[in-house]
RNA sequence: GGUGAGGUGGCUGAGUGGUCGAAAGCAGCGCUUUGCUAAAGCGCCGUACCUCAAAAGGGUACCGAGGGUUCGAAUCCCUCCCUCACCGCCA
């Protein structure tokens, strides 16, 4: 969510910040502001009414108690009292409806991002891993079929199209995977373990800016209001919701591994062959809360953190940046990870590395206090560390061997408990 | 799922339908006293929003959330949420 007071007081910058991203939302601004001046001509009135009203109330109990007549003032106040209400509804509905418009604005891209309209302008930042040979590599939708690693086909008749089922070494080689990269960011970059819950509260998903733009992407259950976490993001970044930290106790840095629930309404046919878009994934998500004096720097960090997993297996890998259209929703700047898909001859992105900048704080009205001992919104940032199914399909065909079999890198032979599939 | 108790400022904890944004204590900050520490004394000490060019100042709201009763609600009524205890069920 942006800051009311920076539309109000540079709404020449927003729009133009917005614009950036494509789309209409600029636009959006000038509704903003016109019922943001109503919201508050309003509220003004409203406030000054209670100001009369609690003044003649007073009034009327110390006539009371010098047992005088009260009729007369009572009547005023009767009076004040309807139009208090009726001032009230509409200041309520004002409210609600900034806070609607406001809701539906992305953030604005922070001014190092490059502007560009669509994917295909994201530059690269850097790339690493050796690239191994074309060698007519088999991809790993047949790899995993042969090596009995996952079963789609049965997975579909369990649950649909868009579910994987892990199967022997290849369920063994996932948890391994978890297991190697909650290590690496717990014992090597710092990070605290959560396992947090799976199902969350509406508000968690606002604050996290799921929703509500976004609720036909998500799995709910609707009748005890709850949803299916898209990402160990939500639960994590709101463990501290509507709290404030001491800025003695930042950065908090997490990481968590959880299922990840996702309708991907609309995506069918895209990018789905094999485990690359799933509707039920695996994912360890790295999550910071810091300051906004540290947030580039940790950004950064994080970045780095989740390089080490692919730098670490041996994959060929690159970083990108996301132009300004290409920007998430409450994203202030992105960079993107890919591994090397020798099957495919493509990069698959595993992992997506934001900072959000205060725009998830003030929806989740989560703060801290700063040496001066004011309260300021935190800054969020979060980041795949790695996600699965795509850090698995890229690990086995880069590995796989010309006899059919796959080795296992080195790094992840002791969580696997051998060098090789076969 | 059932029964009971309860949710008040950073914490503990009072609170009568009216001068309660809320006693008191603790913690914190400042000052005084003091050779230092300690102790004591005095003062300050919530958040959000509105108003104001800004500061100062003024105002409103907030005692779990939302409704209601009332001229007026932390206080009375209703609904919901949460916490705790016990019982039941359960991996």
């Amino acid at each position: 969510m942006l800051d009311i007071r920076l539309i109000r007081e540079q709404p020449d910058f927003v729009k133009s910040r917005l614009a950036t991203r494509g789309g209409e939302e600029a636009a959006k601004i000038d509704d903003v502001l016109r019922v943001d001046a109503e919201r508050r001509k309003a509220e003004t009135a409203l406030q000054q009414l209670n100001a009369d009203r609690k003044r003649l109330s007073k009034e009327i109990g110390a006539e009371r108690a010098k047992g005088e007549a009260t009729g007369e003032t009572e009547a005023r106040v009767r009076e004040i009292g309807s139009e208090i209400t009726r001032l009230g509804e509409q200041t309520t509905a004002f409210d609600d409806e900034q806070r609607a418009l406001l809701l539906g604005i992305p953030n604005l891209p922070d001014e190092s991002v490059p502007v560009g309209k669509e994917a295909s302008e994201n530059p690269v930042i850097r790339s690493g891993g050796d690239k191994p040979e074309p060698k007519g590599a088999l991809d790993h939708v047949a790899l995993g079929t042969k090596l009995k690693l996952f079963d789609l086909e049965r997975a579909a008749k369990l649950s649909g199209s868009g579910f994987i089922c892990f199967t022997g070494a290849g369920a063994r080689l996932e948890r391994a995977l978890i297991q190697f990269m909650l290590d690496l960011h717990t014992r090597e970059h710092g990070y605290l373990e959560m396992s947090p819950p799976f199902l969350v509260r509406r508000e968690c998903m606002v604050g996290t800016t799921q929703l509500p733009k976004f609720e036909d992407d998500m799995y709910g259950l609707e009748e005890q209001q709850l949803f299916l976490a898209p990402t160990a993001e939500v639960p994590v970044t709101n463990f501290y919701r509507e709290e404030i930290l001491a800025a003695s106790e930042l950065p908090k840095k997490f990481v968590a591994y959880t299922p990840c629930f996702r309708r991907e309404a609309g995506s069918a046919g895209r990018e789905t062959r094999g485990i690359i878009r799933v509707h039920q994934f695996d994912k360890v998500e790295l999550v910071k809360i810091t300051t906004p004096e540290e947030s580039k720097a940790e950004h950064k960090a994080l970045t780095a953190d989740a390089e080490r997993v692919v730098q670490s297996l041996g994959l060929h890998y690159r970083v990108i940046e996301l132009c300004t259209g290409d920007l998430g929703f409450g994203s202030a700047k992105t960079y993107d990870l890919e591994a090397w898909s020798p099957g495919q001859q493509a990069y698959l992105e595993v992992s997506s590395c934001s900072n959000y900048e205060d725009f998830q704080a003030r929806r989740m009205n989560l703060r801290f206090k700063d040496t001066e001992g004011k309260n300021r919104f935190c800054h969020t940032l979060n980041g795949s560390g790695l996600a699965l199914p795509r850090l698995f399909a890229a690990l086995i065909e880069t590995y796989q061997r010309a006899d059919g079999s796959i080795a296992i890198p080195e790094k992840l032979q002791p969580y696997f408990g051998a060098t090789e599939i076969r």
